[in-house]
DNA sequence: TTACTTAGTGTAAAAAATACACACTATATT
DNA sequence: AATATAGTGTGTATTTTTTACACTAAGTAA
């Protein structure tokens, strides 16, 4: 690549928003990328971000980055870290602040395809294992995020976010197998999950598979938010 | 409180850090607080802070600002959240990084007074039970700091660096119940502690007390690191 | 010597996590 | 109609972890 520094404006200090969008698909784990067109790092995949307007706070900017991206809003965003190396980005001192999102793929009405922004000449929902090298420090602001869904998991069920509105116990395993990166005990997983008393279990099942169709279940909020207030417990 | 908005030039978008710095004395949480001598906000409390300069990492400025306060030097610190509500700063647009910071103050022979800056009156180590209304959005930063320790704790023995360097188990079980603000019973702390096998027993016993005196103990870094490896697990 | 104060210790019960295998059911195929 | 196929759905025994609970030991001060 070229000493962009040397052909491009320095800029003063500023901050963005940049975005670990995951999506979960047929099985797989997949984040939205997007290619720039523009310098620096023109023609390379990117996290997609922005630049913080003036009068917009910090979860306000990443909610419009996520609703540019994919016409999605209302959908739970986290800020997980902020990146401030001096030399993170070729122009000037730019402090980034990470949020990632959770959506589903399979089935969701309101979803655009991935458009053309002014600065990206595409986006595409890429599956973790065809990651390529991002430009920036976005290796490390992805990995990062994906550390960080994969500890919170473990403890919170963040997980529906991905999954379509109604879903198979099997579906839910395979998802947690993929984002904890382990094979899991079915009749556990069931009994753990289960117990948790957060699911809705419908009167349907799921249609168009060649074999025995599963109950297809629903994630349950009002419960949800009771689980999630039991606190962490260092016994008595 | 005047119209300072009317009053202070405004300036461009900048970031800083806040620190949250703890500190634990006498069985009593401390954090360290500053006495504002320059608007806006003067007179009042606020948490120690400082803009972030241009050629320098946010991990850096944290480490200078608390350099600066305390004379201490490589002390843990940790990045816990970035705020950025448009209007948190009364003279323009400051995105405020936060960190926290765990030392001790009993015994801690590096530990400068407390020292004036050139922005504060003086600044002072402040049980949490004192807590004043702290200048700007500083009430909100130091809740989530303290947030933060509370849940860290309980899965990470980030207490250690609290605590004098040889320190008694009733010490580090009252350390735990202040921070997590609930009794916990003796022998189950001793046994869980124990079992962590992250302390080591010393040949030492506490002195100048007026009953029998408690063996000391010291924190084993090198035993803590392997425990810090183990995953949160989701079962089989 | 006695009173006082904190240190230090063990066990039983309950709850949670783990390991493990086979029969059922819907569809597709012949 | 029979059979093959592929994923669904279920229970129990074992181990590990968490919890509840109360007394004796040791040192100091009077």
């Amino acid at each position: 690549m070229k000493a962009l520094e040397t052909i491009l404006p320095k800029f003063d200090s500023v901050f963005s928003i940049d975005c670990v969008i995951f999506g979960f698909d047929e099985g797989e784990l997949k984040v939205l990328l997007i290619e720039r067109n523009v310098e620096p790092f023109k023609d390379w995949w990117a996290l997609p971000g922005y630049l913080v307007e003036q009068e917009e706070s910090l979860d306000n900017a990443a909610e419009r980055i996520l609703y540019e991206l994919t016409g999605l809003k209302g959908i739970y965003m986290d800020q997980f870290y902020t990146f401030g190396d001096v030399n993170r980005h070729p122009q000037g001192r730019v402090i980034t602040v990470g949020y990632y999102a959770m959506i589903r793929l399979s089935g969701n009405k309101d979803l655009k395809p991935a458009p053309i922004t002014n600065y990206a000449r595409r986006a595409v929902w890429t599956p973790l294992a065809d990651l390529p090298k991002l430009a920036f420090d976005h290796d490390k602001i992805f990995k990062r995020a994906f550390d960080k869904i994969r500890n919170k998991i473990s403890y919170q069920p963040i997980a529906f976010e991905l999954l379509p509105e109604k879903f198979t116990l099997t579906q839910l395993q395979h998802l947690y197998e993929v984002i904890l990166n382990k094979k899991l005990d079915k009749r556990n997983f069931r009994k753990k999950m289960l117990n948790y008393d957060i699911l809705k279990e419908l009167d349907e099942k799921q249609k168009g598979v060649s074999y025995r169709a599963a109950k297809l279940y629903k994630f349950d909020k009002r419960k949800y938010a009771r689980l999630f207030q039991k606190e962490l417990s260092f016994g008595k």
